[in-house]
Parts: structure tokens; sequence; C-alpha cells
DNA sequence: GCCTAACCGAGACGGTACGTCGGGTCTTTTG
DNA sequence: CAAAAGACCCGACGTACCGTCTCGGTTAGGC
């Protein structure tokens, strides 16, 4: 998948005139910006700032970014923990799984910050291209769970699934959102054994 | 609920000395906000926008919201349709409505800004009181729902309730969330009839 | 003779509402302008560097001023000494003093500046006013030298009062711009010498 | 008179080794400098547009002339109409002609434009080259008038000499930069006219 | 017929300044 | 005597050039 930064090969893998685009920089904007980010917020996100901390021109930052905003969703993308996939041999224990990672993912400031954007996406087109990848992340994990559920035999009421995954995912994110600021000391064992007590409520729903 | 709103008379009904605030300032600014705000969206909502907007000095502005996030607030919060109670007369047609009033919710722009608002409260501090303010008010009318039903002698599964209320609000904010841009010329009736599947999958949970 | 520095009171002495523009702060940026031209020169004169030396945001430059280049002719102007009225009592010694005040206003950087400013006029229509307004009163100044010179009865050729100041104005600039660089050392005593003896050649011009 | 061009042979009429320089990039750049220059003043005037403009990457040009100035320099002075010697026959037609042609020359953008870098070089070093070379120019049309004058078997006052050429060539300055926005339509006939007039009335400072 | 060196175009690089805009404060006049 | 108006300082925005640099590729003479 590739990212908003405007790419310098458009449509061939032909080497283009003129010097190329020093790799190093684009990490060190990359590392910059995340670090700006943490520190300072996305509010007071800042591309001068980003510039100086990378040591490099801001003319350097917006021969790849656009705006702020296209290096911010960037720069959070890149670093943002991704949806792996997830095996433990049961559908319970997969659904545990994903739903676990998907509530740290969200207590994570970048992975959070992720979600913010993705909520922003939908008034701001200039976001929607990573809030579109990300759901579809999600989809494909959770697709990919119930595909292994199936070739292990398992029974499962199919016109569940599509609202199950929803309730699922919509919980975790309801459970951040309500308690994101009280939680904050949450342990990781307290955040598996609420994950765990709803997977298994709704694991019901999947009886035929 | 009073608003963040700074008040001049503080528990006095006696004159103030000095020149009196303009009473229609309050109400022009605050139409001038909500324009700025659905013209523009939350980024770029700005107080000398407003300002200019509403004929007004910006300290006129200053001196009623402290600043730009508080006015950002008040505004949205101002015009945002409250969720209001509902009693169809069963559990069930209660939670279709309750589920559906917050897809229309979430649907409305100005439903849909004081969401991302509660959104960035996790990280915004200036934002905390209007995400508490909502999520108590949803969890109030849902916990009325419940109570009604349980004084019509319904019999339910206590454990489930909460978990399943979590689910009901969180696939509907899922479902805005993964299809807000696509479903953009969805009925009304397709709305409530998501609703009224998603709730019939669920109630089964709250069976004892 | 009014600056190009944009005015707040337009059309009306009467004081407008809000805060007044800071004079001080007008001061402190026409003095740091001063002086960064002076030290850096009529090419790397900066709004921001005549901001930060005024310890004054560049805002309130913008204020006031619409360009750099308007704040660049206003400054000079401020300062570029002007050309005092002379009277020696004599035709003579008028214009020899009216000579030597033109070759030291043109041998003083302000001088020079404002005299390149009034050469770029021709082709930058931004710097017309002043141009305009100092060859007017240079014009003055001639003029008034001959009324009085008539006034004491001498007989000049009419005809050739307009071509010899121009002969005059123009030997001396010639001096300055062919000479400028070297005769950096050179004293007052030269200058007022070397402008005696121009004077004293075309003086016999006017006689009829 | 060698160009402040930076050569490629230094000291020897040996062929380098490598390729050569295109002559005719050489020509582009300045044609594209002139247009570059006359279309957007000498303020205004950029290596990237003038590069860009004569299809040339930016290196060539600065193989050739070290600096933005130096190129400004340059290519005004490769096309500005040269001071040509004049021979009419009489001193008086000699300086008529001589005074005209200066007078044309100032009129010319890149006449004046010459002249404003002439200007300038009083404050800027990097122009002081083509400044005297300029004056040079001048000052030796002028020797070479009254040489042949002189051949003529004329009488002149040797000593009035400088001061008169001094005064005539600061005449017809003075003219453009006081008239030059109005006279912008003056016929070539009105031209010779003012300078006849002019010359006719200095050329009694001659007379010994 | 290669080798080497300088040129060519293109364009990225670190900088600096531009003129605009917005946040939140401060200083006047106004009612 | 507080409200209102608007100037204040600050600093980020995104753009445009500067003069330098690094590419891949071209064009000659020397071997």
């Amino acid at each position: 998948m590739t990212g908003i930064r405007d790419e310098q090969t458009a449509g061939t893998d032909r080497r283009r005139p003129g010097r190329p685009r020093d790799p190093v920089a684009e990490q060190r904007i990359l590392d910059a910006a995340i670090d700006e980010f943490l520190e300072r917020g996305p509010a007071r996100f800042t591309i001068d700032g980003v510039a100086r901390r990378a040591g490099v021109g801001k003319s350097t930052v917006y021969l790849r970014w656009p705006d702020r905003d296209a290096l911010l969703v960037e720069s959070v993308r890149a670093r943002s923990r991704s949806i792996e996939d997830v095996d433990t041999g049961s559908l319970r224990g997969d659904l545990i799984r994903l739903t676990t990672n998907l509530l740290r993912f969200l207590r994570d400031p970048l992975g959070y910050a992720t979600f913010r954007i993705t909520v922003d996406a939908v008034a701001n087109p200039a976001y929607e291209h990573i809030a579109r990848e990300l759901a579809q992340k999600h989809r494909h994990a959770a697709r990919r769970v119930f595909d292994r559920a199936r070739t292990r035999g398992d029974t499962i009421d199919e016109a569940a699934v599509d609202p199950v995954v929803e309730c699922l995912y919509g919980a975790v994110t309801m459970q951040v959102l309500n308690h994101g600021l009280d939680m904050a000391s949450a342990s990781e064992v307290d955040l598996e054994a609420h994950c765990t007590s709803t997977v298994d409520l709704v694991l019901r729903l999947l009886e035929p």
C-alpha cells in the first residue's frame, strides 16, 4: 500500500532525471515528525519544527508532502503498529487476540492518533486514504480469523459474522472513548480480561 | 447543565456597574461560529473568522469564551440535537429507537462534530467536559430504557446489559466510521432497518 | 507632504475606536529600518530583520507599510536630509551653497539611497511618489534662489535659467557617479571648491 | 574589454580536455536573461527564471557567471547599444550627436538598465566593473570629439572642457530622471532639438 | 575503439525571506 | 467602569530563489 507521499516515479520504474531524492532525508524527516508529534501533540505539530529537528530545509519537506496534514498522516501511518495476523488455534482465542490488539493499538498514542485521523477523514478528504486503509486492514484481519475457523470445521451463523465483528470493534472503541482518560494506568492483564469477557459474550451470537 | 461560557452575573440579579454586555452579540457570535464550523470544519475554525462574520471585535468573543476550543465546543453543543428519551412500550422497540437516534445523530454534521470533539477529548483536556457530558447522556438514556423494561417485568441478564449497550453504540459508531463517506445517500428507512437487525441480533444476549 | 504609509484616519481627524496604533512602535520601526539599511544595504534590507531589531511583530510592520519596498522608501525618506533653503545674499553664493548641499546629500548613504530610489522610480511605479517629491523640492529650491536674485535687481538671461540649473544638478550627479568610489575621503573643503569652480563657469551663461 | 564571464581558457589558447562548452547555450542564456530582465525588472530578475526560459540547467548558468548580479550585468552590457564614435565635421555637430546618442541610450530600457547598474555600483562592488567601463567609454568618446576639434584648429578653453562635458552629460541625465515618465512619447526630433539647444548654450563656455 | 574529463539537463539540497493568517493579550474609546 | 474595538507580539504557513550538489548522460581529445 503506497502512502500519501508525492511519488517521484509516476507509473514507471525508470530513473527520473536530476538529482535523486535523498532517502536519508526522508527517514530523518519521518523520525523528526514522530518525535514532534509525540512531544507536542497533533495541534502543535509544526513543519518548521520538524524541518529544524531533522536538520533539513523546509523545501525538502514540502517536496515530499504537500502540506502539514499530509506529513502528519504519513508519519503517524509509517510508525503505527500494524494489525498483524493472529492464529491461536481457536476462533475464541483468535477473537480475544484480535480484540486485545485493537485495544492496545487504540491506547497507544500513535494508534489513537491514527484513529483520530480516521475520524477526521469523514470530514477531511485529505485523510480519506489512511482511513480506508485502516478499515480495510481490520476487515481483512477479521476475515482471515473466520476463514480459519471454517477450515477447522467450526459451525458459524454466517449472517451474524459481520455484525458481531462490528460489535466487537465498536465495543473496544467505546471502551477507549469512555474510559480513555480514567484507564490510563490499566494493566495489560486487565485489557485482556476485559476483551475476553466481551468475546465470550458475543460468541453466543455466532452459534447457528 | 450550564455552558462553559463565562458568567457575568454570579449569584445576583443586581445590575453590575460598567457598560452592560450587548445581549445580541452573544447570539450573533454563536450563529457565526456554527456557520464558520459548518463551512470550514473544526480544523480551520478560527476566532478571527467568527468575529469577522459576527461583525464583532475579537475581545468580545474572548470576554465570553476563554479560548478557541471553548467556543467551538459551546457552539457545537448549543446546536447539536440532544439525545431525547424514548418510550415505545417494549425493550426491543426502545433499543431500536435509541440506536436509530444515535445513528441519525452521528450522520448529522453537528452531531458528528460532537463525536469528533469527544474523540479529541482523550488527548485534549479542554474537550473533556463535553465528552463526559455526552457519554453520560447516552448512558442515562440506556439506563432509563432498561429500567422501564425491568418495570414491565422483562427478565434480563443483568451482567450483559452494559456490554450489550457498549456493543450497540459501538456498532453504530463503526457503521458511520467505515461507511460514512459511502452511505451519504442512505435513506431513513435503511437506517432503521439496519438498526433493527443489529438490535435483534444482540437482544439474544440479554436472555438469562 | 504625507508619506506612503497607510493612514489609519482616512478623511477624518476623529479618533477611531479601538486601540490606537502605537506611535512609539512606528518610530522604533523606522529607526530599525534605517539601521538595517545602513548596515546591510538596500538589497539585503529585510522586513524580518527590521521587525526583530525593532522588537516588534512583523504584522505591526505590515499594518503600516504594504511591503518591503514601501518601508524602505519611507524610512529613507524620513531621514534623508531635506534640501533646505539657502540665502547668502548673492546669486553666486546661493548657487554654490545649493550645489554643495546637493553634493553632500548625494555623498551621504541615505541621500544616495534616495537618489537610487529616484532612479529606480522610472521603472518601478512603487517609487514614483518619492521621486517626484524629491525632484519638486530641488526645483523649488532653485526657483527661490533665482526669485531672490531678480528681487535684488540682478539681470538674468531668463531663457538660460532652466538649462543652467539642469547642468549644475547634472554635473554634481555626474561627479558622484563617476568618482563616487574614489572620492570617498574627499574633504568638505574640496567639495565646496569643486562646486565653486563649476558655478563660476556656468554663471557666464546667465549674463544676458 | 572582456566581460565578467568566467573564462574557460586561463592564460592559454590550448584546447582544454573534456567536452567543450556549448556556444549556443551561452547565447540562449543571454537572450533569456535580457527577456527576463525586460519583463520583470532588475529586482525580480532570477537565475531560475533565466535557466527555465533558456531551457538550460542552472549549473550551465553558474558555470559561466559566478552569481545573479554578474549575469545581470553581463546580459545588459552585451545588448546595450555601445556609444559609437561620431564625426560630423564640427565640434558643435559632434557634441549634438554625442548628447543625442546619450539621451537615446538612456531612454532605451536596456540603456537605462545599464545606468541603473552604474548607480548601484557606488554601493555594490559587484557592479563596479561595468560602471567604470561605461564611464570610460563616455569619457573617451568626448575626448575624441575634442581631439578632432583641436586638429581642425578650433580654439578651445581647455580648462572648461571637462566641466562642460560633465554638464552636458549631467543635463541629459537630469532630463531622463525628471521627465522620464512623462516624456515617454517624445519623438526623435524633439530629442535632437532639446540637445541642440543645450549644446548651443554651453558652447559659449568653451570660447577662450 | 576505449578512457577520461568536462560539459549538459534536471532537479534536490539547506537556507533565508516573503507576505498572510491566526492565537491570545493589551490599550484605548464608548455607553 | 466594564464592554467593545482593534492594534499588539509571536510564530507557523506555504512559496520562491539563492548558490551548491549530485545524478545519468553526452561529447570531445588522447591513447
